[in-house]
DNA sequence: AGAATATGCAGTGTATATACTGCATGAAGG
DNA sequence: CCTTCATGCAGTATATACACTGCATATTCT
């Protein structure tokens, strides 16, 4: 799962992810289109978003063609992220975000 | 948003996370309790999670206490995981995680 | 076959992250 | 008071991340 995280850490990587929500099985050409990078960074991205189980790929002759898989995200909501969901933040609402060193407690 | 990502990128501040999940207000000694980490490697982390806006503080006399926040946790799943939730990967699960550069496409 | 296209792989530079050590400060307690 | 405790701040070393360039490979097109 840390993996996940790691991946999910770069806003060029959740860009991908963004635009393969929109568009499945878009190549590299296709996914670099209007970003100021070249393509060979691209590539490494997208191997990590790959690693992490978060895209799978489709060769089509000399075009590699990239799809969505949203599985891993989904069950890192369910096993991480849901126990903060559930958890009342009232109690620490009331906190008054203590600045510095507050003389009376 | 970026920010909670970063935050969240990093084991040892899931962790903290974690423990102050079960139990709140605990200080810095208290939480670094167990961990091979000096103090000092602590407080930068939990200050990356303050910056983000997960914890908050409170002082009382030299102590400082942590209390998680989920809001912001909450508000990241709303805005950005629950599109990756509804979207449906079976047309994905579908693709035999083409090995390498199968002939056949 | 030769040229153009889509991609991979390797090496490099630089910035950021994260650990450490050492010293400073403010609160508590005898 | 003087010591101990909880924490902050500054500096440093090292690893990792992420951009780049250059070259290699496989596929498609003419």
């Amino acid at each position: 799962m840390d993996e996940i995280f790691t991946a999910l850490a770069d806003p060029t990587r959740r860009q991908f992810l963004d635009r393969l929500l929109t568009d499945q099985g878009q190549t590299l050409m296709e996914l670099i289109d209007g970003l100021e990078m070249r393509r060979q960074s691209a590539t490494r991205h997208l191997r990590v978003l790959e690693d992490a189980g978060l895209i799978v790929v489709q060769w089509h002759g000399r075009q590699k063609r990239h799809f969505l898989n949203a599985r891993p995200i989904t069950e890192m909501q369910s096993r991480w992220f849901d126990k903060f969901s559930r958890k009342k933040t009232a109690s620490v609402v009331k906190l008054k975000f203590g600045k510095k060193k507050a003389k009376k407690e």
